[in-house]
DNA sequence: CGTGCATGTTACTTGCGGTAACACGAGTCT
DNA sequence: AGACTCGTGTTACCGCAAGTAACATGCACG
């Protein structure tokens, strides 16, 4: 039978792939997203158009790489969201595992949001493509716990949605600039953006110059 | 004098950049942020070598390039932040400002976030560069506006550069998934985003099934 | 044995960023 | 006037990385 020929290849196949895999991780979180193809291939002990049968181009390389670190890090964000305890409580601790995750491995953060470099077309107007798909299924993700657990009224659903991405959204600018300038620590940073979403902006009072209009 | 000589020299000099950057912004807005750097010269009437006499590098350029549209959204991201209204207006003006400026001209939006290319270094731990200087700089700009204005007690300075650099990112994030998918009209967009910042998030009640517990 | 077929290689093409070397024109100094 | 400088422009090249073609090898199956 060739199935079991089939699947004894594909077996094979998988592992192979996997050990490039995980040789390209080494070199780009060593050398960073531009890591060229020849040196991950050097660090396989193979050679180039390997890794292009394997992967096609360096866009599914990297897609391929992006992928898992990006599933590793969704299932964290899933438990810290999903966890039994209040709603605030809940988003403190997927703040502070996102930045945590973020803060031990720069270089695989940096790397999953920086796909652009084998990427098609660039025809026009497909803009919402260079930005990151980890940001996007994060989103998409928050999205659906927001809808699931939130009693937001008619129009949910896309309330939702715009939600979720724009949380993440915070959630990621202000962990990049944090990362760059350290300026507090990784508590206060969760607590001032909780803090955030709990609406303290709009309880602030005036400073005293400016009275209203 | 060379002074006077020196002088037009200048002027000449920056006639001729302020050119070859309008030939570099026509040839990035059609061919998107990957154009080369001899398709630019082409537009320009002229070659190379020049491009770099003028700019240094790639990035250079990419980067004069960007400090004219980022200055530009920034004055119009300004005038919405300080005019005379009350907060929540002035909240949503800037946020339907910004998604007005993205939604009118995608490609400027979309080159303005990608300067990936032609950085230098990327030596292990730079994170917090890649992420696009307009990012910072909106953040900045409005952590400023956000300490001016705001009575937040001690420790104000901080929560305003969090806030800020959170907002920008939320309203980043939310806009660029917005701009792909278009799930919804800006203004309904605009309120959804300003309703997230004014607390419904943390005032919304459980959903029959999750109970909290 | 020969026939597939996956795996591996060397050697090449193409295209881009960046640079060196040379050429022309205009104003300046003596 | 002639030499000198200096900004502007060119052609032709280097180095490097993505991607591909063509060839080699080991191994199963008939």
């Amino acid at each position: 039978m060739d199935t079991t020929q089939r699947t004894d290849q594909q077996r094979s196949a998988e592992r192979r792939r996997r050990e490039l895999l995980e040789a390209a991780d080494r070199v780009v979180l060593r050398d960073g997203p531009h890591a060229s193809m020849n040196a991950i291939a050097a660090e396989a002990g193979i050679t180039k158009p390997i890794l292009y049968r394997h992967f096609g181009d360096k866009g599914g390389l990297y897609a391929a790489l992006a992928k898992r670190h990006t599933d590793a890090l969704l299932n964290s964000l899933r438990a810290a969201l999903d966890a039994p305890a209040e709603r605030r409580e809940r988003v403190e601790a997927t703040l502070d595992t996102y930045l945590a995750a973020i803060e031990a491995r720069p270089q695989v953060y940096r790397f999953l949001m920086h796909p652009a470099e084998g990427s098609q077309s660039d025809q026009g107007f497909d803009v919402g493509k260079h930005s990151a798909p980890l940001l996007r299924r994060m989103g998409e993700e928050l999205a659906q716990v927001i809808e699931e657990r939130l009693d937001l009224g008619p129009g949910s659903q896309q309330l939702a949605r715009v939600w979720g991405h724009g949380i993440v959204g915070m959630m990621h600018a202000a962990g990049d600039w944090w990362l760059g300038e350290r300026p507090c620590s990784r508590a206060e940073l969760v607590k001032s953006l909780a803090d955030l979403l709990w609406g303290r902006l709009a309880a602030a009072g005036d400073r005293v110059g400016s009275p209203g209009f």
